[in-house]
Parts: C-alpha cells; structure tokens; sequence
DNA sequence: TTCCTGACTTGCATCTTGCAAGTCAAGAGT
DNA sequence: ACTCTTGACTTGCAAGATGCAAGTCAGGAA
C-alpha cells in the first residue's frame, strides 16, 4: 500500500496521557469537522461530508473515515451494503464526544469573536428530529 | 523570515463555524498539550515544556509559544524580563479551554483504554496548590 | 571575563495535505 | 443486455508541516 494507510493498529501513542491519547487520534483539523457534521445531521453520505462548508480533499476525507470507522466512532447505516448511498452514523463512541464538541464550541463563540468576526452562532449540534 | 510563520494575522479561517474555528486555531497534535501542562502545573517554562513526556520538538514548541501568545491564549509570567526563565502562564482566555479538556480527557478514558491499555487516569487537570 | 545554560533558529529529510485527475462498480434508463 | 450516470473512492504530484540534529545568542554565575 502507498498512500492514505489507515487503521488504528498504526497509531503510536505518544504518552499514557489521556488527553494526549485523544490528540492522538482526533488531534487534526478534520477528523472532529466530521464527527461535528453527524451531530447536527445525524447521519451523512460520502459527498455530503464532501460538499461541506470547509472543503475537505477527497483522500483526505477517505482515509480519516476509514480510520474513525476502525476506532468505532463511526459506522455504516447499512454494513452489509455497499458504499454507493450508505450513509455514516456515530456509534456510542463517537456520540460520547458530544459534550467535548460542545464546550470547544461554547469556548470558541465566547473568545474567537474577537479574532473572527463574522462567526456563526452554532445552530444547536444537535440531531435533527428524526422521522 | 523563513521558517515558523507565525502570529494570527496568518489564520485562514474555513468556515463561520465556531467548532472549525477552534480547530483552525489549536486542531493540531501539540496545542492543547501545552495548555494541558499549563493547567496541570499552573506556570512552565520553555525547557519544562520541551521535557514533557510526549517529546515537542523544539522549532514546533517555540512557533506554538508563539501562537498561542498571539492569540492570548498564553502569556509570559513576567512581560518585560528576559525570556530565561520566565515562563509561562494561562490567560483567561485560555484557562476557559479548561472544560473541553476535561471533557476531552473524560471521553478518553471512557472509551480509549480499550486500544490503548496503558493509559493512566488523569491525575487532575487542576493547578497545583499555590505556595 | 570566561563559561554555562536556557531559549530559541536554521537546514534538511520525511511525512502529511491539498488538488486535479482518474478508476470502478451499482443502479437507472432504454 | 447494454450503455450512461454518478457516487465513492485512488493515484500522482506539488506544497506545506513536522521531526531531528546542530547551531546561535544573551544573561547571569563563578
């Protein structure tokens, strides 16, 4: 294999430290963007985590879902179908993140401004309502 | 200049989004490991840093000092004294990160041990007692 | 006045990203 | 059945970020 290896066998942690350990995985600035797109839509496709706001190269996009699939932070609606049309969803796992995301949003509408003006309140990450 | 670029002015921000907007700014692999330190010791100096467990180079350490002070995020212990020797402390603005962290540090231990068994319970994000 | 030692900077190799083009296979349509 | 379309990726290469080893530089200590 030459480009884009995933899995989280490859992973070296740095330290015993947790928080470490979580950088260690998430500590980039994509992998959250997409955990944060499942929040507030509950579930999401291949293009529409594509078609995104920020602009996530596509290799880029593969390899962190391949990698936020092989930690169980994300998963298939459909398992056993394939790619075309199936749809990712957060596990217990990558649901458990949610209060993270949502106090570095807090912080971040509390002391970013400044920097940033025109920053968008947060919509509510929360799910959309289901059915 | 050269190497290390560094200071706001030179962040391009992805989107309004608040969560993407923290990410442009402490989304990488070091940040918040500095602001950890900082949290679990209250002040530390440069070498202090570069020692810690996780091993930060140094040419990243001094452009993250950077950063982070040019967002005020940090700030030296004693502005106008040399740098030997002064080092460095938690703005408000940056002690505010205090909840993501620990949210952060919640989740991993949570539901991290699992690929990594030798992680360690955190001791206590909480700054040593004064004196 | 020299020596030492923190606090950086520099050069260069390597790894990761970003971007533009593919490739590939499952349906949809005919 | 056969082509056409379109999502879901891969690949190649350029550009940027990181990691490592070696400096440089200034402020005390001796």
């Amino acid at each position: 294999m030459e480009h884009a290896a995933t899995g989280y066998e490859g992973i070296d942690w740095r330290s015993k430290c947790p928080i470490s350990s979580a950088l260690d995985i998430i500590g980039d600035k994509w992998s959250l963007l997409i955990i944060r797109d499942l929040f507030m839509h509950g579930t999401r496709t291949y293009s529409e985590f594509r078609d995104s706001d920020e602009g996530i190269a596509t290799n880029i996009l593969a390899s962190r879902l391949k990698l936020l699939s092989s930690l169980e932070l994300i998963e298939r609606t459909d398992p056993d179908r394939p790619a075309r049309g199936n749809a990712f969803t957060l596990t217990e796992r990558g649901a458990a993140l949610r209060p993270a995301l949502e106090e570095l949003a807090r912080w971040s509408q509390a002391h970013l401004k400044e920097f940033h003006a025109d920053m968008v309140e947060i919509a509510q990450p929360e799910a959309e309502v289901e059915q």
